[in-house]
DNA sequence: GTGGTCTAGACCACT
DNA sequence: GTGGTCTAGACCACT
């Protein structure tokens, strides 16, 4: 289910982080679902558990997901609200960038080549 | 030269601070050039000189406009370094967000519309 | 815990700029902690509130305090790094001044008994 | 007279406004005094006489020296008092840095460590 | 209650 | 004339 690419210059743990909450999104993993355990995983991806374990800490710091000790770690209910609020907060944040940057004299043209770059660069990850 | 809309829900003074770097970005206001008396300017728009004060001084500490106490205001020669420095580093501030929001599965198009529903917001200020 | 001296020729608002700094160096005002209200230091104080406004607003955009309109004023996280970069880069600029200074065969004498000069300014104010 | 050091760091052509200026202020140039040619200070130096021009037209431009087309060059009338103008100010700058300085509580002793540090360089020229 | 904006009007130093 | 500071007092949105 989770790939990882030790080459790229992303932390491994960053690369786990953006996919579970991916699939949160795309409702691939729904609230209640059990996550694979961390040593489970860290074997089929060949990678230190410790590595997992920090993605799996900083999931539930962010409250995506909750660690019973003994039972594993399952995707919480407020999954999807946690990341939608993240996601209409910085969609604000970037209304406001957009608004300071047209009194700038930004033209639309130059803000969409600005995006078109950065999904580019995502587009080489795949 | 500078038009204030009292009902817009915008601030007097930073309707005026816009104005006046959106001017010295088109080179409409050069380097030098003395900008109009707070008094005057004042009458000219039937607003309170505070109001302009509180504008110019704020220009004067971004590096927009010096003043010369008994002599006037006038626009900075470093004006159009600071103004295109702060585009730069907004584009910059554009770009992680936009890294953010596609690991949070925003499409393009959903960025675009927030683009353009920023933007319309300006066109109806004219 | 301001003090206010009317009649020394220096404005009110950048008294209380200095003072407010100068106990964020101090640690007297730690991150977090909640400026007295506008208001009620204006009137502890004897001052037109306008005064305070304009001291805090310049402390906002310098980054030593932030406010929450509705709730108060608070001394911000990034307040002590700010104070500490801004002396270190008036050292820098003070290095570069000495230096230019020698050149002109300023002595070591004429430079110290100037800085003592202007410390002596500062005792009276106490 | 002129002594050049090809190694230090400094530009070859400011070490020589340096020295014409320490000795326009010490009095060992006086008002009206012939420089050399720049030929003569060139094959004297072992150096480009481009370089000489450069610190010649300097001082000109800075009042410090009068070039006559035909005949040379000259130390100016004004060239003590425009040293001395540009001591004053550099003085001046010198007392608003110490005063911006003391309100950021940096101790006397601070002060002339950082002095110190400065005048220690140059004696290292030597 | 909080901060933010604005008006009206005064006085100052400086050119 | 110029900008800079300050007072007195009003109204706003927000918590």
């Amino acid at each position: 289910m989770f790939i990882v690419d030790v080459m790229s210059g992303k932390p491994i743990y960053e690369q786990l982080i953006d996919q579970v909450e991916k699939f949160v999104l795309l409702g691939v993993l729904k609230e209640g679902d059990r996550m694979p355990s961390v040593r489970k995983l860290a074997t089929e991806l060949s990678i230190n558990p410790n590595t997992i374990q920090k993605a799996y800490s900083e999931l539930d710091s962010k409250g995506v997901i909750y660690s019973v000790p003994g039972r594993g770690c399952f995707v919480s209910d407020k999954a999807k609200d946690v990341l939608n609020k993240f996601k209409r907060e910085k969609l604000s944040e970037l209304e406001s960038l957009v608004r300071e940057l047209s009194m700038a004299n930004v033209t639309r043209k130059e803000l969409i080549s600005c995006i078109d770059k950065v999904l580019k660069e995502g587009e080489n990850e795949k």
